[in-house]
DNA sequence: ATTGCCCCGCAATTTGATTGCGAAGATTGT
DNA sequence: ACAATCTTCGCAATCAAATTGCGGGGCAAT
């Protein structure tokens, strides 16, 4: 989908605010409301806005610790891979999980509300896994940034 | 703050759907639309819901890749450590960013549209942020997962 | 220059958000 | 156990925002 530069400024303020009122939003733009509601939704069936969603503080619901966690496999053939993708993906607690090329097979971000609460985490859930032949966890000692708003 | 069962089940519906309208999410929790609206409210104010976004599509806004970079700093003392932080939290580029303990001082998170694209972000930023001693990247070949729906 | 197309803005309608109020249930202290 | 109090609910009225249809203007191609 090609986007023209009012498009882009849609998508920046919604990316700061997914709630802004349309109004709010079509002036900031420089629209009046309804082409402005117009293009929303153009956006939003091309999939260029691909959902909304409520951004959590994570440590007022117990899960302020975040923790890298890298992970072997036993082998790479497409099924061992294939079935850890599948598993490792059902965690609720893994926030973000990436294949990787080179050292390691994997990589996790996951959150916890304690060590003990992500020790368990690993030994139960994550080390279970078929093909799992080993992990190895880092922690971060401070967030500098940790945003969804993408440049635009 | 404390959450009742009914609180988790708001936060985990808006956590799927930022603009679910209020009718909705009350009938799905369990309530009628103006204690729900009202426990929302309460929501935000407590700062268990930080703030609502728009998701958008990596890709067809040209930003289809993703690199993760680990970052070695010439000295670790606070004055260098600080001004890395503040600088490497201005590029629009980096979506995360953590401070380690252990092998390298940082980790970012970094969008771009192409190989390319990132060489470019490396060499003309990341790498002239003042301490940065060295830097090394890595890949993912898949995402697994990606997501901003905390456990809960 | 004219035709066709696209996208705007206005205005009317519908839908959803918001607020005040009385009632029901839970909690605390006597 | 009972009464006072606090909390939180649901209803209903009001208000604000979203949504849709329609006419008009600018731009491109013929």
């Amino acid at each position: 989908m090609k986007l023209d530069d009012i498009d882009r400024r849609i998508l920046r303020a919604l990316q700061r605010d997914g709630r802004m009122a349309n109004n709010e939003l079509a002036a900031e733009v420089g629209l009046s409301p309804s082409p402005c509601l117009r293009r929303v939704k153009l956006l939003e069936e091309a999939g260029v806005i691909d959902r909304y969603v409520a951004v959590l503080n994570p440590a007022s619901i117990g899960k302020g610790l975040t923790f890298f966690t890298r992970i072997w496999l036993k082998t790479q053939d497409e099924d061992t891979i294939g079935h850890f993708a599948t598993e490792v993906a059902k965690l609720p607690q893994v926030m973000e999980c990436y294949l990787m090329l080179g050292d390691c097979d994997a990589m996790v971000r996951v959150v916890a509300a304690s060590i003990d609460d992500y020790r368990r985490f690993q030994s139960e859930h994550l080390s279970r896994i078929r093909g799992v032949q080993n992990v190895k966890t880092d922690v971060p000692s401070q967030t500098i940034k940790h945003t969804s708003e993408l440049p635009i």
